[in-house]
DNA sequence: GTCCAGGCATGCA
DNA sequence: TGCATGCATGGA
């Protein structure tokens, strides 16, 4: 992969393992939204994007060097060899069909802060509320960053919310869960920067003892917000998936496990 | 009307 | 420790 800055623009060519709407519509983040033109646009970190793809060429639009190092170069994880992990899952027969079906699914290293909240909003939910959800918590009470869009509200803008206010929202019985973790996590008495340091099954039971938050979520936060690879996420979907893998999942997912999660996933939700 | 969704807290055994 | 139950909401 090469990168250049023509143009106000990032563009990266040769870029491997990349699918745009697989990796951005999977169910791992809940903000991009296609555009007429087939490219996509977010906000990340209170940054605006807009991103496209053809043939192996990327084109992130109006962004500096300064912005590619500091943000999307970890987001969308273009350090780590895809190619190398996705031969590597292939070792198992039964997922290799899948990643072949499916090639290009990456995982995005999203915002902890946010990953966090959007997780416990997922729960006994479906995606597509998830999202409505999530846009109208941050027209809400995010920062206006360009016209329509919006940054993910902060911990100590959401800690100055009721019950109420979170229900108004739509989030039903989840409320009474973010109002609390959003005034844990402003107070300090929630470190997310301390629980990325953390070995896994440590930073797994600190997430444990947040109110609202269980195994399903804990895994999912650690997987796309702390950038725990190995973390495997069951759901509903997953555990579905799990009774093809009766004899526990196949070494080849070690220290992957969330990537090869992430292809079953999509799978089960196509197939199942 | 019933069932389901990237589940969890609670109570009870 | 494990299991049953209630929970908000909206789409199928």
């Amino acid at each position: 992969m090469e990168i250049s800055f023509k143009n106000g623009d990032a563009v990266l060519t040769n870029v491997k393992c990349f699918n745009l709407p697989l990796t951005l519509d999977c169910g791992q983040a809940f903000r991009w939204e296609e555009q007429r033109d087939g490219s996509w646009s977010g906000v990340v970190k209170g940054v605006f994007l807009n991103i496209s793809k053809n043939d192996d060429t990327v084109i992130l639009k109006n962004t500096t060097k300064e912005n590619y190092e500091n943000i999307w170069k970890n987001y969308f994880d273009f350090d780590r060899d895809y190619e190398a992990i996705c031969q590597r899952l292939k070792q198992d027969s039964l997922i290799a069909p899948t990643v072949d079906e499916y090639y290009g699914i990456r995982i995005l290293n999203q915002d902890s802060w946010e990953a966090l909240c959007s997780f416990v909003i997922s729960q006994q939910n479906n995606i597509k509320r998830i999202k409505g959800i999530i846009d109208r918590l941050c027209r809400t009470y995010g920062d206006r960053v360009c016209d329509g869009c919006y940054s993910f509200p902060s911990a100590e803008r959401l800690s100055r919310l009721s019950v109420e206010d979170f229900e108004a929202l739509g989030t039903g019985y989840r409320a009474k869960y973010l109002e609390r973790l959003a005034k844990d996590v402003a107070g300090g008495k929630i470190d997310l920067e301390k629980i990325k340091g953390l070995s896994l099954e440590e930073a797994r039971k600190e997430l444990l003892n947040i109110y609202g938050v269980g195994v399903k979520v804990a895994n999912c936060a650690l997987l796309f917000g702390f950038g725990f690879y190995d973390a495997f996420p069951v759901d509903v979907w997953m555990k579905r998936v799990m009774e093809y893998y009766p004899n526990g999942l196949p070494e080849c997912f070690d220290g992957i496990g969330g990537i090869a999660q992430q292809y079953l996933f999509h799978w089960a939700r196509n197939n199942l």
